[in-house]
DNA sequence: TCTGGGGTCCTAGGACCC
DNA sequence: TCTGGGGTCCTAGGACCC
């Protein structure tokens, strides 16, 4: 059996953790640059906000509403992520850890009664140890414990499917709100007359193989309690990308070029954190899509490294290379991506027949170096000498378009000594 | 002025192999 | 009437996820 663990309005209740005089308040978290509303908790979505409203249009009225607004803490988040795992541990060995908020833990088969009981016992502990509230679906198939979760929220936590008439259920449930059944294949199916999980699971399956690929029969099939999507257990990432919006258009092609070093910075960073190394890099460009004024441009562009590699230098030269190449003047940028692409692992990555190891130790024992020397004084201490073309902020103070706009960052409770809530 | 960031999997088609 | 059979690897683009 399968227990699907999600928390409830993950980063708004990770924000309201630390600040109990908030407790019954409406809470919103805003993506990078304080954006939009990414999260939200239940007082906030009851005043009448939603995921995904632009924050500079409900400014006012989130005000007038009591709200208070967050940017995004990623450092807290996943540090309570970590705890929350931790203690589901406790309970099976066997964690799929999903996303930074959802897991799925598996279990054998015991009787129905002591599952569900587990299910409520394990709501509890997470309440009493880590203090954010989470829902909890139990079902033979990931697919239904997805489904199972989504109840669960409307129905004291936890719910299992073996309490349930499933397809009186099904028969209920949109099937556009099942897992792995996105707005294209909603609007596919309307044409064959599925609907609801009920019409889905009825589907035939070479139908189903047919309109909906291999990934929409696994969907068919785990309806009617068969197992068929596998986990994701990876020890290491395949791509890992990093990228910013700007807090508002760029036209010059240096200042670019900073974030750029930037985001490659940070990307090779946490490709070394896994022992990776990575055979390509690419790079995007564009301006805003959604904006009515000035034009479109968008490009991108990829370059195979000579070796995998793991070498800032040498990845940060071939990203500003690309970006060269595809940079047209007279644009408003809005955004600059890296993406390290075929990450494999470095002890095992095949090299260059005429690079000698020597050469490879003292690259890997500068970027250790590095490293370390960022831990310890902060992001951008040290780092190779193309970078910074343009500073963070000028002379007046003001802070450079790259940098990102977070004015209502919260303290870093868990992982920053200064920061540890002080008690009376 | 201002609308997020970071991923995975699948498919089709081309290049190439014996 | 007729052109072999059976593969792998790679890439771009689409769909989907949180």
């Amino acid at each position: 059996m399968i227990f699907h663990v999600d928390a409830n309005s993950f980063y708004a209740s990770c924000e309201g953790l630390f600040r109990p005089d908030l407790r019954g308040k409406p809470i919103a978290v805003l993506s990078n640059n304080d954006g939009i509303i990414i999260a939200l908790n239940a007082e906030c979505k009851e005043a009448g906000f939603a995921r995904g409203d632009a924050y500079y249009q409900k400014k006012d009225e989130m005000a007038r509403s009591g709200v208070t607004v967050f940017s995004s803490n990623y450092t807290l988040y996943a540090d309570i992520s970590a705890r929350l795992n931790m203690l589901y541990f406790r309970y099976t060995p066997d964690v799929e850890i999903y996303s930074i908020d959802e897991s799925f833990l598996y279990f054998p088969s015991w009787d129905k009664k002591s599952l569900a009981e587990t299910g409520s016992s394990l709501r509890e502990r997470v309440g009493i140890e880590v203090g954010i509230p989470i829902s909890v679906g139990i079902a033979p198939t990931k697919t239904l414990a997805k489904l199972c979760n989504k109840l669960a929220k409307k129905r004291g936590g936890v719910c299992a499917w073996a309490e349930l008439d499933g397809d009186a259920e099904l028969a209920h449930y949109p099937v556009g709100d099942l897992w792995g059944v996105g707005r294209s294949k909603t609007k596919l199916l309307a044409r064959h007359g599925v609907d609801t999980a009920l019409d889905l699971k009825r589907f035939p399956l070479h139908r189903a193989k047919e309109c909906l690929s291999i990934t929409g029969m696994r969907t068919v099939q785990e309806l009617n309690e068969v197992p068929a999507i596998d986990r994701v257990e990876r020890e290491r990432h395949q791509n890992i990308c990093s990228s910013k919006s700007f807090s508002r258009a760029v036209y010059d092609l240096d200042e670019i070029k900073t974030a750029l070093s930037d985001y490659a910075q940070e990307a090779v960073k946490r490709m070394r954190a896994e022992r990776s190394a990575c055979r390509a890099v690419a790079v995007f460009l564009s301006t805003n899509p959604a904006s009515e004024t000035g034009e479109y441009y968008g490009n991108s562009a990829t370059a195979e490294l000579g070796e995998p590699t793991s070498f800032l230098p040498d990845i940060q030269g071939t990203a500003l290379r690309l970006l060269e190449g595809i940079y047209r003047p007279g644009f408003r940028y809005r955004k600059v991506l890296i993406n390290l692409i075929g990450l494999e692992s470095e002890v095992r990555a095949q090299g260059e027949l005429f690079v000698d190891d020597g050469t490879r130790q003292r690259n890997d024992a500068l970027m250790t170096a590095c490293d370390r020397i960022n831990d310890r004084y902060g992001r951008g201490t040290i780092g190779p000498g193309s970078r910074r073309l343009v500073a963070a902020t000028d002379r007046d103070g003001n802070r450079s378009a790259w940098v990102m706009k977070r004015d209502f960052l919260s303290p870093e409770y868990t992982t920053k000594l200064a920061d540890v809530p002080r008690v009376r």
